[in-house]
DNA sequence: TCGCGATCCTACAACGATGCATATCGCCGG
DNA sequence: CCGGCGATATGCATCGTTGTAGGATCGCGA
């Protein structure tokens, strides 16, 4: 059995809540104390019983951050940031996977899976601005993602309106005219994909391009393969476009996987933008011009929000906003003009 | 406040201890009494306090993984497998990374952090055979990657040497003999860069090929600019070859990439062989053959056989070893023959 | 009517830690 | 020489749950 304070104490000769103090660095112990319960620490291997602790304390050291699925490299790379940042903070990470289902995130902001964390970081796909309820929760929330006005939690996010803007404007100073999308969700009203799409249809407005409906492409999820499957429907139906805006690189990467195949040029005959700067976006075939939404600032700003409700025990502290500052990374899949 | 045992139970007009019973499922209840509780459980909104029952319990209904990092996607892939896995057995997963760092992962080992689990997924990269004291932990773990003789702990894993030997002789089958290899580790002794270089020697053996130490290239990350870095060294230093075998997909992808930029042609001039079948695998461009090691299998498996160890208790079952059947995936990179 | 087992429910004592209140000591200033 | 204060160590109650043991209630056969 692992030892506890009261065999610690025993061995030591000291009370148990003496043990204890020295755990905590309780400042008034003498220094010969300290030192013999040090040792006897030592020989037992003592390691503090965290159920135990959080159950008197309140506090679990836990927090619990839920994403679609880590398949998705986007994803995968906010979650290892996010855990980074966690353990800086001393604090361990649970990661749920929701597959992006409403039902599943509803579910989870009500399930008792959570008790064993001090607060969670959710970055919800499927909900609608109608659930904003389901986010009144008892415990500190943080979400990823657009917030709705009356969504009543923290928000940390990127802008994707004015950097999908900023994207089609980079691709429309190229000298495109044509710009085809990949990644639009119809039924959506709030998610990315949705604002994605505001911010695109801004910059055509913008720049007297008429919107046109043909060549924008749905993809409920955002695989590499849903990315390729939009691309060869565009191609079947011949739509024309000279560049193509994938809503995140894996659409992007997928896409421009079917163009090459169907023999058309990237950049030449289509560029190809993506969002996301993932890793592998500098690495494919022609590399991958794309926009940095910031993800990395939004996984170290979205623990540092967590935390600071959680040090706040329930102080009430109106809902925030932070927004993270994007860029567009250039490359050979999209040449600046 | 959150609703405890207690509130419920006075809500209900019963005893605290017959809420916890009708929580738990003890069979002899009356219906009425149970729906009673159910009914004040649902107006309180009660969840139970998990902390104390797993003090009580001593189960804390959580398991770690610890893999290097998210960033790769293998490690990406796999922890959304064993998430997937670990939530059917109605478990949450905590991840940690080491950064494949041999101290960090041997600081896991002793974590009052793991104490919060019921147990560790650990899949080290820097540990050493004589580490083995240090898996001689007083907790269930399962260690991904293959086993020295003398680690106590189970083991799942890929045949790293029989995969790569199949490899290896799928693209002499092809009438490759010059095959590179990207991702050896020269300081190590057991990891899977060490066995997946003996798969590649075994074959070229078997074939009456000379190893060629000059197109062995080292990559001590795994990252796509590890390859990409790798490839080019290879190639500055005039190396010839009419393969290359990466000990990963990222390593190929950024050695592919690299590879092209050179101008050579894959597969006519060099063909390219990846290890992992990653997602992006079929996407690239050429798309990559590679190497399948059972990941998914692999995952389920370690929460299996992390779940019988839990279930035992400290009942002894001697270490296992559980191996992945591997397949060759063949895409354009490396066609057969 | 009583006895007896099955069924249903309850009381009490843990699990291992922390917070609060309190004891003990030595030392200083008046 | 005493009161009081800071430094050090302790004891007790408590967090919310489950395990164990035992008390109440019921139906049914004798």
């Amino acid at each position: 059995m692992a030892a506890t304070l009261r065999d610690v104490a025993d061995l030591a000769g000291v009370s148990f809540k003496t043990v204890s103090n020295v755990v905590n660095g309780y400042p008034h112990i003498r220094p010969a104390t300290r030192e013999k319960v040090e040792r006897a620490i030592d020989e037992l291997g003592y390691k503090p019983n965290l159920s135990a602790r959080s159950l008197r304390s309140g506090r679990t050291g836990a927090i619990a951050l839920a994403v679609p699925e880590l398949n998705l490299s986007y994803f995968a790379e906010l979650a290892g940031f996010v855990i980074a940042a966690a353990e800086r903070a001393d604090l361990v990470t649970l990661v749920e996977q929701t597959g992006g289902d409403r039902a599943r995130e509803l579910a989870l902001l009500q399930s008792p899976r959570l008790r064993m964390t001090d607060g969670l970081i959710l970055d919800p796909l499927g909900m609608r601005p109608e659930d904003a309820a389901a986010l009144d929760v008892p415990f500190p929330l943080v979400v990823l993602g657009e917030r709705t006005s009356d969504w009543p939690s923290d928000h940390v996010t990127m802008r994707n309106v004015d950097a999908t803007r900023a994207g089609t404007e980079y691709l429309i100073a190229s000298g495109r005219r044509r710009i085809a999308v990949i990644g639009e969700h119809e039924d959506e009203v709030i998610g990315s994909a949705r604002l994605r799409l505001r911010g695109y249809r801004e910059a055509l407005e913008a720049h007297g391009i008429d919107y046109d409906e043909r060549i924008v492409a749905r993809a409920a999820l955002w695989h590499r393969a849903d990315g390729a499957r939009a691309m060869r429907e565009l191609l079947d139906r011949g739509a024309e476009f000279d560049a193509v805006f994938g809503f995140n690189d894996t659409l992007a990467l997928g896409a421009m996987r079917v163009l090459q195949e169907a023999g058309l040029r990237v950049p030449e005959d289509v560029a190809v933008l993506g969002f996301d700067d993932l890793d592998e976006a500098a690495y494919s075939i022609p590399s991958l011009t794309t926009v940095d939404p910031g993800r990395e600032w939004i996984a170290r700003t979205a623990v540092e929000t967590l935390l600071e409700r959680i040090g706040r025990g329930g102080a009430e502290l109106p809902p925030r906003t932070k927004l993270a500052d994007f860029r567009i990374v250039e490359r050979e899949s999209a040449p600046r003009a």
